[in-house]
DNA sequence: GCCGTTTTCGGCCCGACTGTTTTCAGTCG
């Protein structure tokens, strides 16, 4: 049972509880297990085996018992028997926003509704006005919802790699206006989760008015949807939400804290400084027995002064990340300046846009000391892809290019792809031959788990391949992971010393922050790859470094934050 | 239902907005 899908139950746990008017922290302890179980690093079967449910934060005895039976059966026979006293779908009718469980009941009870489509209708015959707190206003905002969520497409969150342009796009054409500072993304981009439901800006300046004109007659505006003095939405060409915030100087670290989020991490920040007598908001701090109000300009003034360490906004997200700032344990995570060179590389040699020799030219501009070159393997009609006889005279000029060119190493390599019975389409006495082997999965990728299991277990204990490269095959936002199990991969890569690779493509992602983390909890060692097809590939890396982050990744973790001696020395052992 | 450097019982994050109301319930992020 996947966790999205346990995730669901209690989700729904909570819902039907809420319709059922029952004690509301007892429903916020089951909307917390809800947020935590969505950020487990693990599979919950796993944590069931080992009895280490119990760690997870917001569940205890009672909770702990009800997932084990879910797992082991199948069914939650609370879960089962708390549905049967609801009409079926009821809690459909809460997708609407605006419609919460007051509501939802309401229209239960007294109309019978029990779909969004009888809603609809009864809207159009006239009933629902007719129902206490429904005056004409609120009926029309439910029938916009209602036409809003069918026009709604599959996935309204927008990938990271979309987002972020824009985003530098509009602060790098705001932040000339006189007075605007500290103009910077709040919210799930902040913290780098790979998609966003929309984009939150902040900044501060004396000259509101302008900065609110200046943001809402960008270009790409599509839209303005609000426009005041002290916050804007605009839709941009894409068709995204910006919103734009002007707040107090004075206080800015505590509501840019506030709005980056997440919800969980404010939570347990408020519930953690309410025991000291403090109350947090996005204003400052408020001491409970004075009432006094303490304002922040900085965010790591605000943490500070609850005797916490400064908590970067990647692993916010309400794991342990405040217990570890309050012992001062926090890992330095993973940095772009740490990076010393990119493992992964196309080059026009199968289905790259750049030559090799333009390829290690950019890298050499960008300050790295080494480059890994990994074109594709002959395989099955991948572009272009190698055999054996175009490698050698690959690795021949490499070779002369390694003499030609100063300040950059660059290491032969191949993409070699893993068939679908698991061999690998390049002999194993020319692969002995390379520098870097990093094996991948490019086609027939709806085997069982099992038969992909066995197939990239194949690789990765072939003692020719170094390297895995994106494991799980996604692409965002269309193609679902390949069916693997991913916890036999992190064990058999720490057991082969076989490397795992964070690919930093936009669309990739692979590790994914999740995974990230447990590998390294694992003992894996993990490298960030751009997998750049062309010259200007090579800044994906920015994404990578944000998936690392988020996976508590610190430098020593990623081998190619190393100096080329190192990388060498680790490449001959 | 969870949880503890005040507590194994009695608390549980905080503020804003909207629309329906004459002081606030419901919903949201």
């Amino acid at each position: 049972m996947k966790y999205s899908e346990i995730a669901k139950v209690f989700q729904d746990i909570a819902d039907l509880l809420e319709l059922k008017g029952e004690n509301p922290f007892k429903i916020r302890a089951y909307q917390k297990v809800v947020r935590s179980i969505e950020h487990l690093p693990v599979e919950v079967e796993q944590l069931v085996a080992e009895d280490r449910l119990k760690g997870i934060p917001g569940v205890g005895e009672a909770i702990t018992k009800k997932i084990t039976e879910l797992i082991t059966t199948g069914k939650l026979e609370f879960y089962e028997k708390l549905k049967a006293e609801f009409p079926a779908g009821i809690s459909t009718l809460l997708d609407l926003p605006g419609i919460g469980p007051k509501t939802a009941m309401l229209l239960a009870t007294e109309l019978d509704i029990k779909s969004i489509d009888e809603l609809e209708t009864a809207i159009v015959g006239g009933k629902v006005v007719s129902l206490p707190r429904m005056g004409d206003k609120t009926v029309d905002n439910i029938l916009r919802q209602i036409q809003a969520l069918r026009r709604k497409k599959r996935s309204q969150r927008i990938p990271i790699s979309e987002a972020l342009p824009v985003v530098d796009d509009i602060i790098a054409r705001l932040s000339p206006l006189p007075g605007l500072r500290h103009l910077t993304p709040a919210g799930s981009l902040r913290r780098f989760r790979e998609t966003v439901g929309d984009i939150d800006l902040m900044g501060t300046t004396d000259k509101a008015t302008e900065a609110i004109h200046a943001f809402t007659n960008l270009p790409r505006v599509k839209e303005v949807l609000a426009s005041g003095t002290t916050k804007a939405s605009v839709v941009v060409s894409g068709g995204f939400q910006v919103d734009l915030r002007i707040v107090e100087h004075d206080s800015f670290g505590s509501t840019l804290q506030y709005f980056t989020g997440s919800k969980q991490h404010n939570i347990n920040l408020r519930e953690r400084a309410h025991r000291q007598g403090l109350k947090l908001s996005e204003y400052g701090i408020t001491n409970l027995a004075t009432g006094e109000l303490e304002k922040f300009a900085t965010e790591e003034a605000f943490y500070h002064r609850q005797g916490l360490e400064f908590i970067p906004p990647e692993i916010r997200e309400g794991q342990q990340e405040v217990e570890l700032a309050e012992k001062g344990i926090l890992p330095k995570l993973v940095e772009l300046s740490d990076i010393k060179g990119d493992l992964h590389v196309h080059t026009d040699w199968s289905d790259g846009r750049s030559s090799l020799e333009a390829m290690a030219l950019a890298a050499k501009a960008l300050g790295y000391q080494y480059l890994g070159i990994a074109d594709h393997s002959g395989g099955r009609g991948i572009a272009r892809g190698l055999d054996a006889e175009r490698l050698r005279q690959q690795i021949l000029e490499i070779k002369q290019l390694n003499q030609k060119i100063d300040g950059i190493h660059i290491f032969t390599g191949i993409e070699v792809d893993i068939r679908a019975d698991g061999s690998l389409d390049i002999p194993d006495e020319t692969l002995a031959e390379l520098d870097i082997v990093t094996a991948a999965v490019h086609s027939s990728m709806n085997q069982s788990q099992e038969q992909m299991t066995r197939r990239v277990l194949g690789a990765i204990e072939n003692p020719n391949v170094d390297m895995l490269a994106h494991p799980s095959c996604r692409l965002l936002p269309d193609r679902e992971p390949v069916a693997v199990d991913m916890e036999a991969v992190f064990q058999a890569a720490a057991k082969t010393n076989t490397i795992l690779e964070i690919n930093a493509m936009p669309s990739r992602l692979d590790l994914k922050d999740i995974h990230t983390y447990r590998a390294r909890e694992v003992g894996v060692k993990l490298v960030i790859n751009t997998d750049a097809h062309s010259t200007e590939h090579l800044q994906f890396m920015r994404f990578g470094i944000g998936v690392a982050r988020r996976g508590w990744c610190q430098s020593q973790d990623i081998l190619n934050t190393r100096p080329l001696t190192e990388i060498l020395a680790y490449l001959r052992h």
